[in-house]
DNA sequence: CGACTCCTTGAGGTAATTCAACTTGTGTGG
DNA sequence: CCACACAAGTTGAATTACCTCAAGGAGTCG
């Protein structure tokens, strides 16, 4: 099926942006539209090594799952986003759908090709992927803080700044784009745990919860004082 | 100064191996080669933006401080791993030598037009940032944990398949790449919680401590079994 | 309306932190 | 060479914070 690169929501923000017109067309006509539904699982730890997809709609988060089936999340992945290990022979960790998402997706040694082929490309996904490492590095750093409460004002303040426009201000209002679960998964606690430490937030006069997922920043500094 | 990558101990495994003989004299002399020593730091977060380095020989740490001057470990850096953020405005994070290193260091432009100038260098980069990638979400997994004892368990197979020669198994014998507090830092627990577990994991059998940094595998299994 | 999922709140237990003392190893200088 | 100071690690006791278990709301969908 043609991926029709014409319409793509994230045709000027994807890997594939570097290339030509001409050059994308041949790539896209590797590749295929897939479509995954919420929750759905898109490459699972220990299958087919090599396979690839650029995200164009929806969210993904990418998992690790312990022995007792724990899961631990380890990123989230957002349009234009970039997901696949090239060069591992076994796929690591599991991708999943955080909502109803459309991806670009490619056989593995197809974009290898793909990428001695165009240089612009290589260099393309060395800069995101070098962009990935740094907000792993990030999440890294949020997880790996003692206290509950920094953990959970630390993410807020990610998301807050995700969700915003704008690269340094965070958006006054926003949804979380995980569960409660989920959220705990991320850094390391509990769903009580997160659930507490968000009414404590919300007590504080840091944030005000609208709905399950609604947050609005009602003192972003407090916010960020948190998070030491 | 030239760099001699004739006499560089990571010649064949560094990203630059992929070049030709002159085209990596061509780079080398972009670059100069630098000794830091023990504790020193390389790069500093918020400093001049654009440098990188190959790492030839010796350890560096990649890590984040915070408020309260607390440090947290992001990475380890072995010899032939490469450091810098080439596409980010600022450096996010400190990196420091653990213990007196070389490197064959870069700046960000000079690097930027050689990864324009040689796509194969641009490709093993990619390669070694996707890997990197996957021992950062290694490292977040393993610091997510929520038992402190397997946090412990995990970090030092973890060392020990490091130090090992072949990539499967551990090494059975081996020195710990860093002090209790930077153990501790790394996988976001206290210096007196590092020690207690290798204490316990000792008193179980599954570890024999050698002077402050000697590690004997006892039984493999079972520290594996304590990583749940 | 009932079943379901997700979230919140409470009470109690447990594991990690904190504070503190002591040990060990290392290097320096008398 | 020994004494001393200093850094790093170990161990103990008490506290705190998170986890576990449990019950009850709030929203959604058939």
């Amino acid at each position: 099926m043609s991926l029709g690169c014409a319409a793509c929501p994230v045709r000027d923000r994807a890997a594939c942006s570097v290339l030509a017109e001409d050059e994308r067309d041949a790539l896209a006509r590797l590749g295929r539209l897939r479509t995954v539904r919420r929750g759905e699982t898109l490459f699972s730890a220990g299958s087919d090594p090599a396979a690839c997809a650029t995200l164009t709609s929806g969210a993904l988060k990418i998992a690790s799952y312990g022995a007792d089936g724990a899961e631990h999340i380890l990123a989230l992945v957002h349009p234009a986003g970039f997901v696949g290990e090239l060069f591992q022979p076994f796929v690591h960790h599991d991708v999943v759908a955080l909502v109803d998402s459309t991806l670009c997706v490619f056989a593995g040694p197809d974009m290898a090709a793909a990428i001695e082929h165009y240089p612009a490309l290589a260099r393309a996904l060395l800069r995101r992927t070098q962009e990935d490492l740094h907000a792993s590095r990030s999440i890294q750093a949020l997880a790996g803080r003692n206290s509950g409460r920094a953990r959970v004002a630390g993410m807020v303040l990610a998301f807050a700044q995700a969700a915003s426009d704008s690269p340094c201000h965070p958006a006054p209002r926003f949804d979380l784009p995980l569960s409660r679960g989920e959220m705990a998964n991320m850094v390391g606690l509990t769903i009580e745990t997160v659930s507490r430490q968000l009414t404590a937030l919300e007590r504080a006069g840091a944030i005000a919860r609208d709905g399950k997922r609604g947050i609005e920043l009602l003192d972003p500094a407090l916010l960020a004082a948190a998070c030491d």
